[in-house]
DNA sequence: TTGTAAGCGTTATCAT
DNA sequence: ATGATAACGCTTACAA
């Protein structure tokens, strides 16, 4: 492959001018610039990326490290995400360096990268509500942006998220607003910040019209069709089960669609069933009878904004105001009615 | 962080020296190693492997690039090879480089790559029978190895893959052994060289007992679950529907079952069905009932071995010696039985 | 406007 | 057994 020298010694030129030539600088006569960069696409010319790096200290290289299990349990539709950062990145020059760890230390993978020094910085996904990573990579001054938020409030690091809490009030107050009473909320992972929040705007929504949820129909678990049929089965064998559940993804409101079948009930008549929806192309495997309301956001939508966060973080942007949240759709679809089972369950 | 040089200074030593006695050169005074490994352990030195590379020629980087839409499509169950094969690569002291291209032309991502010149590798995944990648990359002699093999008979690169060939055989045969003299395939997308194998392994088996099968049951698509549904639906509703189903995945298997309930239908007594399972554990989103009788071949087992192929391939193995061909088990459960539909379809 | 030279952190080839 | 030196390909003061 063609280098800096070969193109300087074929027309009689310093590297250093190609290199300027090539680089856009301001300084370098038009017609040397149009003969460098001539002979540079002939050439088919590229510069090696690792001596770029050995001596700006960039490599363009952006890290992302997940924990194999839990991850892959927790989202199924992770794929989703790589695949569109991994295409809006290369768009800015950029690539995205894969790992995953079966490490309960979360942090080693990171330790390792870093050391190795070839990242220029790190996309987080799902963070726990407070996230070692965040800390960790803080102290270091290491760049990083951060799909969802460790916390509530101000944040002082880039990310990019949706509006849990609004997405959750929304669907809760649409539930009560047909009359429900009793609603259940089948969660993800306890220890996500999505599910903390997820969990707060909905008993804050419920408490504002006087309701309170038993703990009992208060679920937390992986994002699994499973999950929403054992949940749903628990609360349908109670004395006195919830008119209506509220899943954190598609895949929970089919299990909960499952059970209900099971026990020959049907949505909305005998309960509504409303849930989150990323969006994730492939992941309609089941076709949802009756058609399922949602709060709708595409998981893609994501992706460019995270990449385009990174590299502006990466040139030297101010990381706090780089923080997008967005708002998910209410889409009202079949499976969410009116109810006639108006008993509340009973203040604790 | 800590250089070479900054150890070399404060030892009152060279660079070069250091160098060797970190690299385990045998000429270096037992005395002088200690005291330099204690203080290389003491400033937590760890080699720049950007200056190694460029010294080198070697990143320690190894690309895997996938169609998007295709590939996440085909093959759900991706994400766990990567994860597979970033653990393993990882003890090689490589990382793995990630891109998804929407683009028609799967050449161009790797085009870009290899402009950038900063992998040492690539591994392919779901190789097409007649796969373009394997013959640009032997042509420029960039390093590779091959999730899967194109074509059959020696080939002269690098592989893993499983005895399709043999599965299919062995099943077909259990099948044929029970009596079945109607057997439909739904198979993978046609353009996979594995789903070539399967499919004219599948009429060899068939042939070698002199049984045809009409075309209208050798389906192709891909492993989803509505595959499966939707060419059952289409095979029993034929005059002569088959006896058994051989199924590509046993997320087709779910919807082959699904179909077969939804006529009212129950394996095995009505119908027999069989599938490859690929054991990606978050797959188990259906529990089979009947529990699926499989050909059995965890795809994680595949990671270990294509890591350890592309570390010998960098260190100047024989690519056409490192070669592993596995065989799937055949586990015997519920969904097969014997039939008593024994009429085949016409020779035609 | 262009060239010279130093340097990024490492390894490899000579010497010593 | 160790050191000096060059080299990998590029960028960037500083000179010219």
């Amino acid at each position: 492959l063609a280098t800096l020298k070969d193109i300087a010694d074929a027309l009689g030129l310093s590297p250093a001018t190609v290199s300027r030539a090539l680089n856009g600088f301001p300084e370098v006569n038009a017609r040397t610039r149009a003969r460098v960069e001539a002979l540079a696409r002939q050439m088919n010319y590229r510069p090696n990326q690792i001596a770029q790096k050995l001596v700006s200290g960039r490599s363009g290289m952006i890290g992302m490290i997940l924990r194999s299990a839990q991850d892959a349990a927790a989202d199924p539709s992770f794929f989703e995400v790589m695949t569109g950062l991994s295409q809006r990145l290369a768009e800015h020059e950029m690539d995205l360096v894969f790992h995953a760890t079966p490490s309960s230390d979360l942090l080693a993978p990171y330790r390792r990268m870093v050391a190795k020094n070839i990242l220029d910085g790190f996309i987080l996904n799902a963070p726990t509500f407070d996230d070692p990573r965040i800390g960790w990579l803080t102290e270091r001054g290491l760049p990083f942006v951060v799909h969802g938020r460790a916390g509530d409030g101000p944040l002082p690091y880039p990310y990019y998220d949706i509006d849990n809490a609004g997405a959750v009030t929304e669907a809760t107050n649409l539930l009560m607003d047909l009359g429900h009473r009793r609603i259940a909320l089948v969660n993800g992972p306890a220890e996500y910040a999505y599910a903390r929040t997820r969990l707060s705007a909905f008993l804050k929504a419920m408490a504002a019209r006087g309701l309170a949820v038993p703990s009992r129909f208060l679920t937390h678990d992986r994002l699994a069709e499973e999950t929403g049929y054992r949940a749903a089965l628990a609360a349908l064998a109670d004395p006195l089960p919830p008119s209506a559940f509220l899943c954190a993804s598609t895949l929970i409101a089919d299990g909960v669609m499952r059970a209900l079948t099971d026990r020959g009930l049907q949505a909305p008549r005998d309960a509504s069933v409303i849930a989150h929806d990323d969006a994730v192309p492939q992941m309609r495997s089941v076709s949802h009878a009756p058609a399922l309301t949602v709060t709708r956001s595409p998981l893609r939508d994501a992706c460019a904004p995270l990449a385009d966060m990174m590299h502006a973080v990466l040139n030297g942007a101010d990381p706090a105001r780089l923080q997008t949240v967005v708002t998910a759709d209410l889409i009202l679809r079949a499976s969410t009615g009116p109810t006639l089972e108006q008993t509340p369950w009973p203040l604790t």
